[in-house]
Parts: structure tokens; sequence; C-alpha cells
DNA sequence: ATCTTGACCGAAT
DNA sequence: TATTCGGCCAAGA
């Protein structure tokens, strides 16, 4: 009876596998995917001890789009990848991965969030934040 | 079983 | 926008 007691950190970093180059996901989210809403806390104990070459940790980042501190190579990783920063954070609202889950209908969502335009018209809120209800889902 | 720790989160201040 | 605070969860002591 082998496994049993590797599962969260299985399921962890199984999720995080599913990241696509290019793209971030937020401990929060990935805690999600991996069965625990809430438990993102959690998600970062166990990327803390994450050695394995195939998860790419560098894709978590905080829901704010901020890096742990003191996370320089990181940073340079992500901008290697093609992420794009506003600032010190990640651009989340341009970058933040959005899964396809099975069972939920996307039809009209683009993969891409749509260009901003910002053209003095109606400026959408500059904060975005996830939520376990997200339209992302 | 209880307490502490930590790559977190979101709302309030 | 930056800090603070309470809450959440899995692990280890």
């Amino acid at each position: 009876m082998a496994g049993v007691a590797l599962q969260w950190r299985d399921r962890v970093y199984a999720v995080v596998r599913e990241i696509p180059r290019g793209r971030v996901a937020s401990y929060g989210l990935v805690a999600m995917l991996a069965g625990r809403p809430g438990a993102a806390r959690a998600v970062g104990n166990v990327m803390l001890g994450c050695e394995d070459p195939s998860v790419p940790c560098h894709r978590v980042v905080h829901a704010d789009g901020a890096l742990a501190p003191s996370f320089a190579r990181q940073r340079a990783r992500l901008r290697r990848e093609e992420v794009t920063f506003r600032g010190a954070r990640v651009d989340v609202r341009e970058r933040l991965w959005a899964p396809r889950l099975p069972g939920v209908d996307r039809a009209g969502a683009t993969d891409r969030a749509p260009a901003r335009r910002v053209r003095g018209g109606v400026r959408g809120s500059s904060k975005r934040t996830i939520r376990k209800d997200s339209p992302a889902l």
C-alpha cells in the first residue's frame, strides 16, 4: 500500500505541471484545483520543498502578482518565458492561467485576455482578485 | 491530541 | 497603494 501519504503533495505537483509556459497561477488557484480550496498556504508549504525539475514552481505567484520576497531568480525565469510585469508584480490580468475544467462552459471565453482598450472611456477596475467564483474558472 | 510554522488570501484600515 | 489582521490548511515537533 504505497503512496497514500503523498497525496497532497502529488496533487499539488500535478496541478503545477499543468501551468503552461508564459502563464502563472496563484497559490490559491493551485489549492483549488488540487481539491482543497482555501489551502493556499499549504500549497506554499509544498512549494517550499519543491526540488523536482519537472515542476515549474516559478509559475506560482501571489494572487496579486507579487513574488515571495527575495526571489529574483523566479522573476528572471518568468521574464524569460515572456511573462509580462506591471512594476514589481506579474501582470495577473494578462498572464493568469485560465484552466479548462471539465463540465464548465466557457463559450465565448478567450484564452488570452483581450487587449486593454483604455481609451479615456470606462477604465476597468485597476485591481483584479482571484476568487472561488471567478468567471475565469 | 495540541501548538507552531509558513513561497497565502482578502477585507479592512 | 501599503500595512495589519483574522482566517485557512497541511506538516512537523
